[in-house]
RNA sequence: UCCGCCUUAGCUCAGUUUGGUAGAGCAGCUGACUGUUAAUCAGCGGGUCGCUGGUUCGAGCCCAGCAGGCGGAGCCA
């Protein structure tokens, strides 16, 4: 007999009194000394757990009384209506196989009981047993088969860029050195793998664009590395991101692409995750769905970096870093403008070139480029992205002779059949902090890589 | 990398002011209860007080160094 999900069951898509088998991890255990128990058995498929009642007749029945969180079962029973106010289904056990026992139930470490987000993360091979960990688990698929779902639609070729690359020059961070040479070989880079220095890739963009360049609308989703010492809530040395690049598009284009991936991408994961989603509501962030409801309707305010500026200026808060044009802006700039000025999504477009990247297109104005972030309220920057440079002498101009010479494939694309162009990186793991209201972004990916710990 | 806080039972913490080898809740275990679902009720066991060194008759507590964790900042996604 093939297993059912729990999912399955309690969503009526089998008939009371049908025979079913299901396997998954016991959640909890309550028991009647004289005659049966209550077994949770949670398997995964949804944020549910499924009610096991097992007799007192069951020939195990002094095992089946034992069982504690954490323990593997297979079960084998009938489906039939819970007379009991949790749920309305529930399986009458005729089997429940013991498959794995937990070894000193005192010391299981997802013992019955809350933990913090911390101590979950010092044994983040089992937190997936938790409802929180499960419930980040699916909802950070759904969100990934969203994005997939939504380029598939919309007319995007997913293209793998490299992990391993030899430029190391985006500008977007220090990189990992990928090497073959033994420890403290002082071997040229020559002797190396490649015959060169090589490094892990902090962004697929200047990989994509040639076949934005080809093919146009064009994506790459995968993962991305950054050696910075960053020990921060809101960073990762590993994580991953979404780059789009649409050729024949300016900065406008962009900007309405980012605002309908977006929503598109929210509510398709309120629609698919009501569960987990109702979790995170209760037990999170009491403000999670109404939020995202709210960014799914509204239409993202736009403003200009030096409109930004002005209003910082003149909003009377004292803010730890000055205000000044030609300076980023500091986080708590960000979060006035996302969480107080506006109350959701802000799209800060055209920033001084100084402060930006060389592949960033120059506006008119000689001095800012035509490059964009979008701010969201509790995260800050969820997006960055621009419109490239297509213009071959305005390019090389912001390039130093170094990069020149290692980027000539780059430049090459902009003597033949160079076209504007634009694309946008959204971190995906600020984006599962964004929808689950979780505040630590260790806590939105399965093992989080940060300096100095890469357990697991 | 910088600033601040933290590290005591399986987990979350109290105990540090006034140095005299430790306490609660939860979890676990045992028992009671014919349907529970944060089960309830009664009882029981459980600790090289982060590591190294120092002061002292005596250190969880005072001092120094180190390690790890968390929060904020910078860098960014």
């Amino acid at each position: 007999m093939q297993p059912n999900a729990v999912k399955a069951v309690l969503a009526h898509a089998v008939e009371v009194g049908e025979t079913v088998r299901v396997n998954g991890w016991v959640k909890s255990r309550r028991s009647s000394k004289g005659g049966f128990s209550f077994i949770a058995v949670n398997d995964g498929s949804c944020f549910a757990d499924l009610q096991v009642v097992a007799d007192g007749a069951l020939a195990n029945y002094n095992a089946i009384a034992e069982l504690g969180a954490g323990c593997a079962i297979e079960v084998v029973g009938t489906v039939a209506e819970s007379p009991g106010r949790g749920q309305d289904r529930e399986i009458q056990a005729a089997a429940v196989r013991i498959v794995g026992a937990v070894e000193e139930p005192e010391s299981y470490p997802i013992a019955k009981k809350r933990h913090s987000f911390e101590y979950l993360r010092t044994v983040a091979h089992l937190r997936p047993r938790t409802n929180t960990f499960g419930a980040v688990a699916r909802v950070r698929n759904a969100i990934t088969q969203a994005v997939h779902r939504y380029f598939d639609e919309h007319g995007f070729l997913w293209v793998n860029t490299p992990i391993i690359t030899a430029s190391d020059c985006e500008g977007a961070g220090a990189l990992f050195r990928v090497t073959t040479l033994p420890p403290g070989s002082d071997a040229p880079s020559a002797q190396d793998f490649f015959g060169q220095d090589t490094f892990l890739t902090v962004s697929g963009q200047l990989n994509v664009e040639p076949y934005c360049l080809s093919l146009d609308k064009v994506y790459t989703f995968g993962p991305t590395f950054r050696a910075e010492n960053s020990n921060t809530s809101r960073h990762l040395a590993e994580f991953w991101m979404v780059e789009p690049e649409i050729a024949f598009a300016d900065l406008s284009d962009l900007a309405a692409l980012a605002e309908d991936f977006l929503k598109s991408v929210l509510s398709d994961v309120l629609e698919r995750c009501p569960d987990d989603m109702a979790f995170f509501r209760d037990r999170i962030d009491k403000t999670v769905i109404e939020r995202l409801r709210q960014v799914i309707d509204s239409t993202f305010v736009h403003m200009d970096y030096s409109q930004a500026v002005d209003i910082l200026e003149r909003c009377g808060k004292p803010f730890e870093f000055p205000v000044v044009w030609g300076a980023d802006l500091q986080s708590e700039h960000e979060r006035y403008l996302t969480e107080e000025h506006v109350g959701g999504p802000v799209v800060v477009v055209n920033y001084p070139k100084e402060i930006k990247a060389f592949y960033m297109r120059l506006n008119d104005d000689g001095r800012t480029v035509a490059a964009m972030d979008v701010l969201v309220p509790g995260v800050g920057e969820i997006i960055g992205g621009s419109q490239r440079e297509e213009r071959l002498k305005v390019l090389e101009q912001r390039m130093t002779e170094a990069v020149k010479e290692e980027l000539w494939w780059y430049r090459d694309l902009r003597r033949y059949g160079s076209a504007p162009h634009a694309g946008f990186g959204l971190g995906l793991e600020r984006l599962v902090m964004y929808v689950t209201g979780m505040e630590n972004i260790r806590d939105a990916i399965p093992f989080p890589r940060v300096p100095n710990n890469a357990a697991f």
